[in-house]
DNA sequence: GCCGTTTTCGGCCCGACTGTTTTCAGTCG
């Protein structure tokens, strides 16, 4: 059966459609016209099957007979005859053209019409041979810009952020699992286990249930989305996706898990670290196990891996694995059961499936406690500290997602979110938070309909009446107000003084220098209406860099006036990042990890920002959205 | 292509910024 087409695809083939219009040259009018009616579409609350059933498609603003037809088309057949007729015209790299930042739909059309640039590759070699001098409007620093802007571009290509290899990697999951029987368990590692914001590929370590059969392989090949298998091996599969990203799996035997996990997990410099640390004891760890250095010695003389594979079934393993016995003995011989005698761990029968970590922490931890170390989180693994922490017992007891009671930035339909307070409350409620802050943008911010104060007053009436309402969840009036390029704010104070919270962040004059910015940020953080500083460093991850800020002069007055800095947690921005929130939190200034959602579905981006707080170091007392309410309160009074 | 209504077609969001120009076009948000 068909895959049934949401409102939120149906909007996205439209805004294709509005894009490759764009290109061709159409008229603007009826480009927008499309826009419009993708955005309204990808907000409706209501099902996209019973709009249809119903025809009720033309209720909804910006959508007519003519859009209300394409759009039943696009739910019928999955697509558009315009969009086909379009994609038969125009080459799927113009595209991607206009995603390079300062290439839009009129410079692709040149682009395109003008030198046959179908594609981000060929507007690099134009831009090598100097060809687009030719177009008109095409100057020596527009060239410049845009030679930057590819190589940008060309790096991100690279990197996917961490919510999209989430979704890889569940996809991934899914297709494992309809077939347990292809493995005894699977895990992801690398900078994904580490949780780093972008992500280069997918990493999965797996215990196959026969390394000799090819029935993974083969189970492999049927992947959705697969590009091709680029290597498969008996100890590792490499696949490349259609989207260019590649999945490597690791195979290795079940004794060895525990070591293949430290290692492929990395990072590289933590592994260092840890090497370093187990030669000192006159051992040895790789990816295969922890072995003492004689036995090294002997494995050199026979032949790798195969040896280590027969040894491993008896019970020293578990024995080393009880925590009841506190240090492992200086005495014991790791490898004394056979050669390449390992910290390996046995199969819990049950822990066959899905992406566990539970035991993955059981099976590393082992290693950890070897060499006199806490367990370290994966997200700490950077060599930034941790390994020095783990082995006084100081490693931070990191905050949780759990943990968090609610949601402090966030928009609705007043300004540019696409749903209502109600909405969101009880999409927060869900999610178990005891509150959310509504914070809509403040008036100079147009693109956004920024409240005016006329609309902030309708917006805290709306609030006073949902108290009533809504039991089970606070909800917090507030404002997520402009910084404005000199530096005031968008509202007075005693417009902001009616507020529960106020967040302050930047959306304009990105280009003025670092101590204007600096400056900017500094007094919203004197201003005692302020309680939080919203993305402080404006990066949009792959589009646009952070603008000029001496982040430590912001983090000094953030602590001297008992301001918050935001962990802004959409996966776009994930700012400030894990660095910038340590270093704050160790001069005491509190994070705000909050997820910018316009949209409920947006509210779960927490799990990343606390992520990104977990690589911060932080706990709970670091951070302001893991107080229980009456705390909060207190602390914004 | 949609909307509103001046019921039959004209107007459709807009300011900042950059780089190209010599008064504006394209992009971005």
């Amino acid at each position: 059966m068909e895959k049934e087409i949401t409102a939120r695809e149906a909007a996205d083939i439209l805004s294709e459609l509005a894009d490759l219009m764009e290109i061709k040259g159409d008229n603007r009018y009826r480009i927008r016209a499309y826009q419009n009616a993708a955005r309204s579409l990808s907000s409706v609350s209501e099902e996209l099957k019973v709009l249809v059933a119903e025809d009720r498609l033309t209720e909804i603003k910006g959508i007519g007979e003519g859009l209300s037809a394409t759009i039943k088309e696009i739910f019928a057949t999955g697509t558009a005859d315009q969009l086909e007729e379009l994609k038969r015209e125009l080459p799927a790299g113009l595209l991607d053209l206009i995603e390079v930042p300062g290439v839009g739909p009129k410079r692709a059309h040149q682009l395109y019409y003008q030198l046959e640039v179908s594609g981000v590759e060929d507007l690099k070699k134009a831009l090598q041979e100097k060809r687009v001098r030719e177009l008109e409007g095409f100057g020596p620093k527009l060239a410049k810009n845009l030679k930057e802007a590819v190589a940008r571009y060309e790096s991100f290509q690279e990197r996917m952020k961490i919510n999209e290899a989430d979704c890889l990697a569940e996809r991934i999951g899914e297709h494992l699992e309809r077939k347990p029987e292809l493995y005894l368990k699977y895990t992801t590692a690398g900078s994904l286990r580490r949780r780093k914001e972008l992500v280069k590929d997918i990493d999965i370590l797996m215990i196959p249930a026969d390394p000799e059969s090819d029935g993974l392989e083969n189970h492999l090949r049927e992947l959705e989305g697969l590009h091709k298998v680029e290597s498969a091996g008996s100890s590792k599969i490499t696949l490349v996706l259609e989207s260019g990203v590649k999945v490597d799996f690791r195979l290795v035997a079940e004794d060895e898990f525990p070591a293949a996990l430290i290692y492929f997990t990395g990072s590289k410099e933590h592994n260092v670290k840890l090497r370093q640390l187990a030669k000192e004891k006159g051992y040895f760890l790789n990816e295969y196990g922890l072995f003492s250095r004689e036995n090294r010695e002997n494995r050199e003389d026979s032949e790798g891996r195969e040896d280590f594979a027969e040894r491993g079934d008896s019970g020293e393993n578990e024995d080393l694995k009880d925590p009841e016995d506190g240090e492992y003995r200086e005495d014991l011989d790791l490898s004394e059961s056979s050669r390449g005698g390992n910290l390996g761990k046995k199969s819990e029968g049950d822990a066959a499936s899905g992406f566990s970590s539970e035991g993955d922490e059981s099976a590393e931890s082992g290693i950890y406690h070897f060499f006199g170390l806490d367990f370290i989180e994966p997200e700490l693994r950077e060599d930034r500290g941790e390994i020095e922490a783990a082995r006084k017992g100081e490693l931070p007891d990191l905050i949780d997602f759990s943990d968090i009671r609610g949601d402090f930035h966030l928009h609705t339909r007043y300004s540019d979110g696409a749903y209502g307070i109600e909405d969101m409350a009880v999409a927060a409620r869900e999610l178990g938070y005891e509150y959310l802050a509504v914070t809509d943008h403040s008036k100079s911010l147009r693109i956004a309909s920024g409240l005016s104060e006329e609309r902030l007053r309708e917006q805290l009436e709306e609030i006073g009446r949902l108290k009533d309402r809504i039991s089970g969840i606070r909800i917090l009036s507030g404002i997520e107000v402009d910084i404005l390029p000199d530096g005031g704010l968008d509202f007075s104070d005693d417009i902001l003084r009616r507020l529960d919270l106020v967040i302050a962040s930047i959306h304009s004059g990105f280009n003025q220098s670092r101590e204007e910015n600096t400056g900017r940020l500094v007094e919203a953080c004197r201003n005692p209406e302020v309680d939080i500083i919203g993305h402080p460093r404006g990066r949009l991850l792959g589009r646009r860099d952070a603008y000029r800020v001496e982040m430590a002069e912001v983090i000094e007055a953030a602590a001297e006036t008992g301001t918050c800095l935001e962990i802004n947690a959409s996966p776009s921005r994930l700012d400030l990042d894990d660095l910038l929130a340590r270093q704050a939190a160790s001069r005491g200034v509190r994070l705000a990890i909050s997820t910018d959602a316009h949209h409920t579905g947006e509210l779960s981006d927490m799990r990343l920002g606390a992520d990104v707080a977990r690589r911060a170091w932080l706990e709970k007392q670091n951070v302001l959205n893991a107080l229980p309410l009456d705390d909060l309160l207190e602390f914004l009074a």
